[in-house]
DNA sequence: ACAAAAGTGTTGCGCCTACACCCATGC
DNA sequence: GCATGGGTGTAGGCGCAACACTTTTGT
């Protein structure tokens, strides 16, 4: 069982942080996520995944939002394992990186710096990346996408108050693709996942909208077992399921 | 960025292997995991799951199958990254554990000893095991009963040549309920999943079974752009959708 | 003949799609 | 009044669950 001696792999976490801003051309809205500019030796001067070193007293998921916090300076409203990255020749040195993908709403995003150090890209129009973060950033926009038809996650991108308008920008921006207003409407209100409030918009030229809330009750996503042995109030139910395909079913 | 010295952690892998067999006393198609014991300090005599340290120059992937091939003998149909586990304590040193899952079917099985060394145990009936390892099982059966509804998994389990019945017996023990196996048939038959063959069964005493194999063409499970760069022919269709749930929309 | 599992047919229901239509507000 | 999006109604179709029924073997 044991091997050569391990000790010279660095243990790294990386995050790719997905927002919803709107699109500069046609303002709708669209999937930005935040990069940092490396000022090291390996590919320095290239844009990467915000990240760093695993302290040798930090947990895993503490440590990724730590450093998030530290380069992006974002506390996002939803965190998740992504993925554990480690060949071989994936950075000079032996690195295994643990990523985590996070969401947070406009809000959040504002306390994101846009300077030299720090931009914000087009999820689909970012410039090549340092390591292997492009195949990174690609993973967890397909994994965004997918989750995205059997969970809550939507709602992270937005704030506390939203309308049934809004939730659907997200889901039509994650997906690519336009969803029927009415059919939308019928199949998130059926579920429990968002309530309903007294509010209203108003000040647009048309009818006003109602405005939701997350049920505070549901976790945005089930992780399962896995659920931080904290006060999660996890509950399996009501995800809005089939928002996804019209052509044939396919794989998660 | 750059935080204390991040050289004392340690980096391993461990792997949750599955395989279908019969139940002692139903006879019935249950879950069956190897566990190996423990022989060296922390933990020594309990068991735990298979694994090791990775060693400076094995991808994640590869240093899990070699691993696999040391302690258990077992070179898996399915192995597919779990979750990486790192809290601080979870072992008195630091160490982080990229945890993998496994399937095998019943041949492979057999090439894995059952000796005081490592033993076969009841999925849902294992000892308490070393370290976080009650808990990563925990989630890998969580994770196996959910990929079980939307990919084509359950054919991991079985030999080149099987019945209906026999695909129909691996969901039914993994999902832990019975399935209708004219509606099972049709469904399993509208994907492109499995191909029937020219061979019945014989010697049973009731109407031979036409003998399937899986489609060559497609994989297991569609894990998107980590498809390994190698020649798999991942496409990402057909999956057999909705065996699952009976009750209402249930997450992932 | 009978048991038992393989395999086929059929019906009902729920959900999803598409699209027509009404409602309330700003201008 | 009119434009604009919010919100409701409704008909068609597909897929799944349930279950009756036929087929083919071994004993």
């Amino acid at each position: 069982m044991t091997q050569t001696d391990p000790t010279s792999i660095r243990v790294a976490v990386s995050t790719v942080i997905v927002a919803l801003r709107p699109h500069p051309d046609t303002g709708a809205p669209a999937l930005w996520m935040p990069l940092v500019r490396r000022v090291t030796d390996p590919f320095e001067g290239s844009w990467a995944l915000p990240g760093g070193w695993v302290g040798p007293d930090e947990g895993l998921e503490d440590s990724a939002a730590a450093r998030l916090r530290e380069t992006t300076n974002v506390q996002p409203r939803y965190l998740e394992q992504l993925y554990a990255f480690g060949d071989v020749d994936r950075s000079p040195s032996r690195v295994v990186s643990i990523v985590y993908w996070a969401l947070v709403h406009p809000d959040e995003a504002e306390s994101v710096p846009d300077d030299w150090n720090v931009r914000w890209f087009l999820a689909d129009e970012h410039p090549a990346l340092a390591f292997d973060h492009d195949r990174i950033v690609e993973y967890a926009l397909w994994r965004l996408r997918n989750k995205m038809s059997y969970s809550r996650i939507a709602q992270a991108f937005l704030g506390d108050r939203f309308t049934l308008a809004e939730l659907r920008g997200v889901y039509e921006a994650v997906l690519g693709r336009t969803l029927d207003p009415a059919n939308f409407r019928r199949q998130v209100e059926r579920t429990d996942a968002i309530l309903p409030t007294d509010e209203t918009t108003s000040g647009d030229r048309h009818r006003p909208a109602r405005l939701y809330r997350s049920n505070p009750d549901l976790a945005y996503a089930d992780n399962g077992p896995l659920t931080d042995t904290t006060t999660r109030t996890t509950t399996g139910a009501t995800t809005l399921a089939t928002v996804l395909p019209p052509r044939s079913t396919s794989n998660r």
